[in-house]
RNA sequence: GGCCCGUUGGUCAAGUGGUUAAGACACCGCCCUUUCACGGCGGUAACAUGGGUUCGAGUCCCGUACGGGUCACCA
């Protein structure tokens, strides 16, 4: 027998009783959608369970190998405050935390499978074509049936080989997930697949088995792709003779009803969407929604709120489809629920994309802005006109709902002109004294005087705020040219 | 194709044998209103399908259809 007691060692290190769930992305790039929900999913449980969060990097594919991408992991996972306890850049009981570091650990398992007779060194050149046309059957590789000798014969004679492991023929196994119950399926129907590839690195499978174990993991959350092969996993704990975790197997992320969100396909990763104009709250916020019921008729919580009411039980089985319609609202709510110092803060950028004129208050106009924001890259467009008047047709001028017409512009704008020169005090209240009393005095609606004004003022149909905040954000001087512009207009 | 899983309005979804089948987004209408929004009120719209079981089925069982996943020395 093998001396494992250097792994004993390590389980020995393992915090017992405590709620332990990992995140454990490959390093190819950015955060999809479906990742950063599994991923806030798995947080979620540990936070919830006063528990432990555990970062673990599954680089054993050579091939898809990212450069920069694990920093990309780190930097989203703190801006979505998925904050980790254990990881390869904080350390830990169970470290190394990144797979490729641990790669000793794999070899010497899949040994002691084989010595239990759970596995088998397979020979077999790799015939692609074989294998893809289905010619080939695994059931009768030639290399399960090897003698242990002969098998170690030929590994000592240096050739190459992979860890498959041995599956019974007969029999059924039962796999238990907690979203979707006991899954049981004929062995007959499962194939030896490989543990340990030909470079010596474990395969996902294997490697998820024998490092959540290691880690102490308790539940292990991922996407129901991993549910047809979660049965051979009960053979390895079997096989092993250990306890086997929970399994949260999440339904897809759809982009429509038939594909899943993806790159390819042009779908929004986290980083797309917060460069489009998105937060992160509320990101967070829809997505943890997606595929999960708070129950009852609320909506809008915060991860704070999330960690305490988020349980198993509302994860629904059926894929989901994303709305990006609904993030806007999402979105548009969390910017409402903002401070006006906050939102002037993310909002400020985007203002200033169009609004390069110094005299112009960001902060004013992002006042004017907050309660009619869904998503921040729609602002420097609103924002437009407050840093030049745009050469619009004097049409804008005719509304019939404010009973306005041409004439009747000329006639207010005659009127209001110098009764803003003469203004002692430039804000809302004496602005809007003046085309009050205009009004009263006219015998007209408020909104026969303020809509001339406003087109004047802004040359734009659709403004964010009226006339009375527009004026005063231009400050008098400047508004006084523009009303006069639009006097000209009507001359 | 084999195996596994799923199916409540356009979308997200509540519902765990007895409900007028919630709520939200979107959409439509009305109100508020100095444009646009915000806000308020109201409306259209769903249990894939066929058999059972049951006094009674969206809820349980079987079939069918449709959809998804998986059958890699990728994860």
């Amino acid at each position: 027998m093998k001396d494992i007691s250097w792994f004993n060692d390590m389980e020995a290190r393992i915090p017992t009783g405590e709620v332990r769930t990992r995140f454990a992305p490959s390093p190819t790039g950015y955060m999809h959608v479906g990742n950063l929900r599994t991923a806030l999913y798995t947080y979620l449980i540990a936070r919830h369970g006063q528990g432990k969060f555990i970062l673990r990097i599954e680089d054993t594919d050579q091939g898809r190998l990212v450069e920069g991408a694990v920093d990309v992991i780190y930097k989203t996972m703190a801006e979505c405050h998925l904050e980790h306890d254990e990881g390869p850049d904080v350390g830990g009981p169970v470290a190394p935390y990144v797979q490729t570091e641990r790669r000793p650990l794999y070899k010497e398992y899949a040994e002691l499978l084989m010595e239990r007779g759970h596995a088998y060194r397979c020979f077999c050149e790799k015939t692609e074509s074989e294998e893809d046309s289905g010619d080939f059957d695994r059931g009768d590789d030639p290399c399960r049936s090897l003698s242990r000798e002969e098998s170690d014969r030929r590994a000592a004679e240096g050739k190459p080989y992979v860890i498959r492991q041995r599956i019974p023929h007969e029999g059924t196994t039962t796999f238990h997930d907690e979203i979707y119950g006991d899954i049981t399926v004929e062995n007959k129907s499962l194939d030896d697949q490989v543990l340990l590839k030909r470079d010596g690195l474990p395969t996902y499978n294997f490697a998820n088995v024998i490092d959540d174990h290691l880690m102490g993991i308790t539940h292990v959350v991922r996407g129901s792709e991993y549910l047809s092969s979660a049965p051979k996993y009960n053979l390895l704990y079997e096989g092993f003779g250990w306890p086997i975790p929970k399994y949260v197997h999440c339904s897809p992320v759809m982009r429509d009803q038939h594909n899943k969100m993806s790159k390819r396909h042009g779908d929004p990763s986290y980083e797309d969407l917060i460069a489009q104009g998105y937060l992160t709250d509320a990101v967070i916020n829809y997505v943890t929604l997606l595929g999960w019921s708070p129950r009852g008729e609320r909506e809008i919580y915060s991860l704070d709120e999330l960690k305490e009411i988020f349980d198993l039980s509302g994860i629904s089985k059926s894929p989901a489809i994303f709305d990006i319609e609904k993030l806007r609202y999402f979105n548009a709510e969390y910017i409402r629920a903002m401070s006006p110092e906050a939102f002037a803060k993310v909002a400020e950028p985007f203002i200033r994309q169009t609004v390069k004129n110094p005299a112009i208050d960001a902060h004013a106009v992002a006042a004017l802005l907050q309660q009619r924001t869904e998503v921040l890259t729609e602002i420097p467009e609103k924002v437009d006109f407050f840093d030049a008047l745009p050469d619009y047709d004097p049409e804008l001028f005719v509304h019939k709902k404010s009973k306005s017409d041409k004439d009747s512009s000329r006639a207010v704008l005659e009127k209001v002109i110098p009764a803003f020169e003469a203004l002692p005090a430039w804000n809302d209240e004496s602005i809007m004294d003046v085309m009050v009393t205009l009004a009263e005095a006219e015998g007209v609606k408020n909104a026969k005087v303020m809509w001339p004004v406003r087109i004047a003022a802004a040359g734009k149909a659709v403004t964010p705020g009226g006339a009375v905040e527009i004026c005063r954000i231009l400050g008098r001087d400047e508004c006084l040219r523009r009303l006069r512009v639009g006097l000209g207009k009507l001359a």
